[in-house]
DNA sequence: GAAATACATGAACAGTTGTTCATACGTTGA
DNA sequence: TCAACGTATGAACAACTGTTCATGTATTTC
């Protein structure tokens, strides 16, 4: 579920002041979107898929768990639209959906490596 | 630090400007720094903070909680050095640590209203 | 077609998380 | 000093999360 509020524009942005208090739905997606990236094996996957698309088995090996814990939190990687995936005969080659997932990783790791 | 991965097998860098896979560790503290962004009321704490320094009965009664769960909650936005507080009189007025944190917040609805 | 491969999915379980309730701590003003 | 106020904290509980195990589905090879 991605739903956006649509009917919630508050005041205008930038400043050192952002608008006030955003709409709650809106805040719910937000916070849904940071806990994607609050578990390890998920971030495991991310970093795994950072610059090289991999089948979920090679996920699975690179990252040292099990193919079906991956698929599982693949799943829920796709719901957020965090990767994508091409099919390659039986395998499913996984990616970073887009450059905004490079973003956050980064902006996370330079917050924490300040 | 700079730690980079011990045991990889195989590493392919070739994206400007991040490691293949990081330390077992850093991912470790990048996730729980996600995670600390990944409940509701604490982004509307850090909403609330966002560009105006509160007291806690401040931000329980802006945010609509009670002041036991945002003192709850306050703690581990402590702990994650993502707000700072000063005292005057009785009350503890906290604010956010830096603008690592506006930046953080930002990014997230940045990518949410993509 | 059947077997094999690659992946997805459901149920169950343990571990974790956030809230409420009650109470303790610390500061202020009389 | 004491009472009142603002905040912190511990225990208990319900809700949620991620893993394992078993099984199901889809695609390819024989």
């Amino acid at each position: 579920m991605n739903a956006i509020a649509a009917d919630d524009q508050d005041a205008a942005p930038e400043h050192p002041g952002e608008p006030c208090m955003p709409d709650e739905e809106l805040l719910y997606d937000l916070a849904d979107l940071f806990k994607v990236f609050s578990d390890t094996t998920r971030i495991k996957i991310l970093y795994a898929l950072f610059d090289t698309p991999r089948s979920v088995g090679d996920i699975a090996e690179t990252i040292g768990a099990t193919q079906s814990a991956v698929s599982h939190q693949l799943r829920i990687l796709k719901q957020a639209r965090l990767v994508r995936f091409d099919r390659d005969g039986r395998s499913l080659i996984y990616s970073l959906a887009d450059d905004h997932v490079h973003t956050m990783l980064a902006q996370g790791m330079n917050h924490i490596c300040e």
